[in-house]
DNA sequence: TTAAGGACC
């Protein structure tokens, strides 16, 4: 078999890209696979304690203070020609509807409320740039702006830009494959969030502040904004916020963003694989002749909380250097000199804006501290004995299993607590947590009690706890890894970088000067990379390459990458996507890869859902089914003692299905589906994640509701709900047309050996299929704790492999 | 006999 494999792979090799590794890539290629931690042990040497320290080293404050650095042009350009008040103005000739003085909806209460947020808007730190932000985009078509948190310049930077003369929709003729087209360009903002949460809020917060209601609410709206799963505009938006992922999707359809006049890219220090893309292709079009936008030029303006904007600058520039797609490596090497050299300099500038953040003491630890959690309980009750109140406790740990440790000790200590002391309320708060615990750690604390919150790093970006004053941060970060060579994902914990550092500090200056306790020292800190590595050096590339192939990308090597992956990552990202026949042998992407990439699934699961597509509407029905609980969370909850396991093999038994955990997920699928009555009752019952199925359902919506556009399902399909018997057979053969690399065999010891590579693995205790001898089983996803481990595993026949093995183009 | 930081289409 292994050799009939590599065969196969070599039809393929006329890809430029991956001719010289073809030979020597191994060829199995696991889906997702991950690494136990060592477990933390907790009876390690007392910790010392850095509080002790005599003079804790002030950091200053950069308190209301507003400094600019500009590389701009000498003369502004008609600069008061604008006025920024709001435009009632008929903007769209297309547009049939009246001006916003409409008398059927009442919007007066929200003008008077927008007329209360303008004095707080003009105490923010961005506002007095407003002039210059808007004269600087009239010249220049790229802003590069550092603003620190809390400088606004999320809300108000869109804001200035709206009324823009720019920023109206420009008729044009665009000639495409000798057809020309009247079209109209640009008209709308776009500013792009990389997490859904803050999109809405921040899209929320701009509706109010400019008096209009959000969204599809109203007709009238000029604000909206889209996520997956919730897209809320209107005819009139102007202004949307949108996560990264929204506008990659968008650009399949649009590739020249033809809606907008402007993208705003914002939070860009967080390097995101999807910003990164996002970053390439909006260099691509700021630097190219912009046909597709009937010559109409797109304003960009990438905002980053880190001063380092220097590589960003030259990677602008880069584009605008030089149209030629071959270029030398864009990252660090380019000196001051050669900048000056640009042909047009003026083509970008960059604006710096401080914060508004109260000061925050640091204290280090004076000596490495070896067992964090320990040293967090001593600190916790230092602070909570000689502190004043109100000042509540963000502790940074790694994860949920720290979380738990931590929050058993201090429960433990509190009790025996000295009573004239206030109260200790912990909370542990890390994303698997429940929603409603989650949100106890938002509602303030009662009176006489300090809140502590032990949080893993979703409190570093993600959520905003009120009441801080006092973190405490251990250093550290579970960062997921992926690791080219055995194609497999692993979970680390590392060093966090100096601008998460800093971050985490900054959450206790929120409200009022605070602290910050590092369980590490100044030595240590010094030590630490200035960044977070870039998720696109982290993570497997095949989607982010398919995405690329799908706009037209290519020349994989020529693509303007903000950081580079490695060859090896990215020939291995293309081997995949050939293996699962998403691209051409010549490396130009399929019809099958174009189908995949609109489908918001990793390509191997998209593969999977055509193949299902190709075995009829009952088939596809029920790998939906099934995509949508692998593309979530686990949805059955762990079971960690004896007895709950028992339990739940108890309640679970109606929906484990001997041919593996695939069928099992259908089962679960249907059975929830068809509880009308309580679903969370009996989510509960069978020890099912409720929070997890509300996703399943949402993804099988989405999925069911593009198959029907893609007409591989009928609405006669869909509408049926007389429920079939599921064929086993043909579900399990299409997961091979994507997982055929992901097979074992049993082999006479009792053992599973991979089918491609010959590596024993083992079937994963949490899989139905568990301890169980089949001729061959097929999984989608290994692990590698202290052995190798299948997951997500089903029972196959060999020659059903071998099939989908040979049947590759 | 295991165990997942966080986000996203």
């Amino acid at each position: 078999m292994p050799e009939k494999v590599r065969t196969v792979f070599a039809e393929s090799d006329d890809e430029r890209i991956l001719k010289q590794t073809l030979s020597s890539q191994p060829t199995e290629g696991p889906e997702r696979k991950k690494k136990r931690n060592k477990k933390r042990k907790l009876d390690e040497p007392e910790a010392s304690n850095p509080a002790d320290q005599d003079e804790p080293r002030e950091i200053p404050a950069s308190a209301k203070e507003v400094e600019r650095s500009v590389s701009v042009p000498k003369k502004w350009p008609h600069a008061a020609s604008q006025t920024n008040g709001p435009s009632t103005t008929k903007f769209h000739p297309k547009s049939k509807s009246k001006p916003f003085t409409d008398t059927k909806t009442n919007f007066t209460p929200l003008r008077e409320k927008a007329k209360a947020l303008l004095e707080t808007r003009r105490k923010l730190p961005v506002f007095e740039n407003a002039d210059l932000i808007r004269d600087l985009l009239r010249e220049q078509d790229v802003m590069l702006l550092v603003g620190e948190t809390g400088s606004g310049k999320s809300t108000q930077i869109p804001q200035f830009l709206v009324d823009e003369f720019w920023c109206r929709p420009v008729p044009t003729q665009i000639t495409r494959d000798g057809k020309t087209e009247k079209k109209m360009v640009g008209g709308c903002i776009a500013i792009t969030q990389p997490r859904r949460v803050a999109a809405i809020s921040l899209a929320r917060r701009v509706a109010e502040e400019m008096g209009t209601p959000l969204g599809s609410h109203s007709p009238a709206s000029k604000v909206g904004y889209s996520v997956r799963f919730d897209t809320s505009t209107s005819p009139s938006t102007r202004i949307k916020f949108l996560t990264e992922g929204m506008l990659l999707q968008e650009m399949l359809h649009d590739p020249n963003l033809t809606k907008y006049s402007a993208i705003v890219v914002d939070e860009v220090h967080e390097r995101g694989i999807n910003v990164d893309l996002t970053l390439g292709f909006l260099r691509n079009l700021v630097s190219g002749k912009k046909e597709g936008r009937g010559g109409v030029p797109l304003k960009v303006v990438v905002m980053s909380a880190t001063a380092d904007m220097e590589s960003l600058t030259d990677f602008f520039q880069q584009g605008f250097k030089r149209p030629e797609p071959e270029q030398k490596a864009i990252e660090g090497v380019e000196a001051e000199a050669d900048k000056m050299d640009t042909s047009s300099p003026k083509d970008i500038s960059v604006c710096r804006i401080k914060g508004r953040q109260f000061a925050v003491k640091t204290i280090y630890s004076p000596a490495p501290v070896h067992d964090f959690v320990d040293a967090a309980l001593k600190i916790i009750f230092q602070i909570h004995q000689k502190e004043p109140m109100p000042g509540d406790i963000l502790v940074f740990l790694t994860g949920q299993e720290t979380v738990e440790a931590l929050e058993h000790l201090v429960n433990e200590y509190a009790m025996g607590m000295d009573p004239s002391l206030p109260k200790i309320l912990v909370l542990p708060l890390f994303a698997a947590l429940p929603q409603a615990a989650q949100q106890r750690v938002f509602a303030p604390a009662p009176p006489r009690t300090r809140k502590v919150v032990l949080s893993t790093n979703i409190a570093e970006t993600s959520v905003t706890v009120s009441g801080v004053r006092h973190v405490i941060d251990c250093g550290k970060a579970k960062v997921k890894q992926f690791r080219t060579r055995l194609g497999l994902d692993s979970l680390l914990v590392k060093p966090i970088s100096k601008s998460a550092a800093i971050q985490r500090k900054g959450r206790a200056g929120r409200e009022a000067p605070g602290q910050c306790f590092r369980l590490y020292t100044e030595k240590d800190y010094l030590a630490l990379d200035e960044t977070n590595t870039p998720e696109i050096l982290r993570c497997d590339l095949s989607q982010a390459l398919l995405n690329m192939k799908a706009r037209g990308v290519d020349d994989i090597v020529g693509f303007p990458f903000l950081t580079r992956p490695p060859r090896e990552a990215l020939e291995k990202a293309l081997l995949q996507l050939l293996n699962i026949n998403a691209l051409e042998d010549d490396g130009k992407i399929s019809a099958v890869g174009l189908h995949i990439a609109k489908l918001p699934l990793t390509p191997t699961l998209g593969r999977v859902l055509l193949a299902a597509g190709e075995n009829g509407p009952e088939c596809l029905l029920d790998v939906i089914d099934i995509i949508s609980c692998l593309s979530v969370e686990n949805i059955f909850l762990n079971t960690t003692s004896e007895e709950k396991k028992e339990a739940a093999e108890a309640a679970r038994r109606d929906l484990y299905r001997r041919e593996g955990d695939h069928l099992t997920m259908l089962t679960t699928v249907r059975v929830y589906a068809a509880e009308h009555a309580d679903r969370k009752a009996w989510a509960e019952r069978h020890l099912v994640s409720h929070r997890a199925m509300q996703s399943v359902m949402d993804v099988r919506k989405q999925l069911r509701t593009q198959c029907r556009q893609a007409k591989l399902l009928t609405n006669e399909a869909l509408n049926n709900t007389s429920l079939h018997d599921p064929s086993p057979i043909l579900i399990l053969q299409s997961f091979l047309a994507g997982f055929a690399t992901n097979t074992a065999r049993l082999v006479p010891d009792g053992s599973y050996r991979t089918i491609v590579g010959n590596q024993t693995v083992a079937i994963h205790p949490s899989s139905v299929l568990y301890g169980k001898k089949l001729e061959a089983i097929m999984y989608n996803e290994f692990v590698f704790t202290n052995r190798s481990y299948a997951r997500g595993v089903s029972a196959v026949q060999m020659d059903w492999v071998g099939e989908a093995l040979a049947g590759k183009d």
